[in-house]
DNA sequence: TGTCGTTAACTGAGCGATTAGTTAACAGAC
DNA sequence: GTCTGTTAACTAATCGCTCAGTTAACGACA
């Protein structure tokens, strides 16, 4: 039977579908085939689009990356503060952890399983931008004294991405400490998100000048 | 010609090799026989003392993960005041995952593609040892007024451990942050610890008393 | 308007290599 | 002589990738 010509529309499908494979089992266990089924496509038109497995794979990933740069910059330029900064990323990197399932999944595997390099690029754009953008509202607000001065900003930020990171990576661990074991409830996330943005402006609080008689 | 009898000396050269193998490349693509190579046995022994590959992945986990509580409970356990079990958690976890190469990566991929199934147990044990004096620590802390009441525990401890925990996992990522994408310098990670622990501290200060006039 | 050439999009069939797991047999200890 | 530890040889299945084609769309030219 003749197949209808879909163009890019199937190179998108066939991302798409990969996404979510590599995202849910991980690159070895994911098959061409499942990729194919799933993106309702011949199983060697993914050799037409794409080099091997393995080009497939790093174009996902550095597509998901970009994704999640160009929204948390987006909440970074937003702010108006360098308190509201930190505020508005814990919230948003939380809700987008919660809300891109694949992403917690893909980056961390990206991360362990290969140092990051079929994503070099995008991570690279990650640091210099979004990042870079995070360390500059710290740096403003030391520089405007609202910070203590004596911390790398470097670090803070690094704490701050650690902790809304972390909750979601080793959520199955956070289970058995917040929820017994079963599922973490959505109010726990949003709340541990609120208590990481307090703990890292309680961190930066300048101390209490010396009463000075 | 048959090898001489190891009996359980070959179980345990089985379960060293699998941990590097299963560490260093995952869980899929690693092969039996490889293992078996490694271990310098015969790939049907692994099958006359493991079920099956699964199995045997799951013992090396669980294995690993006591050994990494065990000696994180110590390390807690020696501390003798709340600020000094902070200090000491940082600054021997941050080692410890510095001195144990394994441990990043594979408990990394069991959170991540497991939802940490083949540790359940080994994981419950630690949520109910190491977490829970970590936890006690801090509280200790809260009831004898040295840190602020306003916080709950498990979430500062979870904020304690995401940050060494991160600083390991994102490794390529911090490498662009902190040494502009070369190998992180072994100082840099000890500073890091040791500002993990300042900055949770600072945290935990109790705001300055209010002055009544 | 018709048709011819070219190219992008797509497919069915299958090769070659790999791998988890099995089996039947055997050596040494007790 | 039986049980534990160990092995070589084998199997059945899978999977990445290639290849030799087919089909649809489009532009050029008569």
């Amino acid at each position: 039977m003749p197949k209808p010509i879909r163009s890019t529309e199937s190179r998108e499908a066939i991302l798409d579908a990969g996404e979510a494979r590599f995202a849910g089992q991980g690159f070895a266990p994911t098959t061409i085939k499942q990729i194919a089924a799933d993106a309702a496509v011949n199983s060697a038109l993914i050799y037409y689009y794409f080099a091997d497995k393995e080009a497939l794979y790093g174009e996902v990933v550095s597509r998901l990356i970009a994704r999640m740069g160009q929204r948390m910059s987006g909440v970074l330029a937003a702010a108006s503060t360098p308190a509201e900064a930190i505020t508005a990323f814990a919230t948003q990197h939380h809700a987008m952890l919660e809300s891109e399932p694949h992403l917690r999944k893909l980056i961390g595997r990206e991360l362990i399983d290969y140092d990051a390099k079929h994503a070099q690029g995008a991570i690279r754009k990650l640091a210099a931008e979004t990042f870079m953008r995070l360390r500059g509202a710290i740096e403003a607000g030391q520089a405007a004294g609202h910070f203590r001065r004596d911390v790398d900003a470097r670090f803070v930020a690094i704490s701050l991405v650690s902790q809304t990171t972390y909750f979601h990576l080793a959520r199955p661990a956070i289970s058995l400490i917040v929820a017994d074991g079963g599922p973490v409830p959505k109010a726990t996330g949003v709340e541990f998100a609120a208590h990481a943005a307090q703990f890292t402006l309680a961190a930066l609080r300048p101390p209490a000048p010396v009463a000075t008689p």
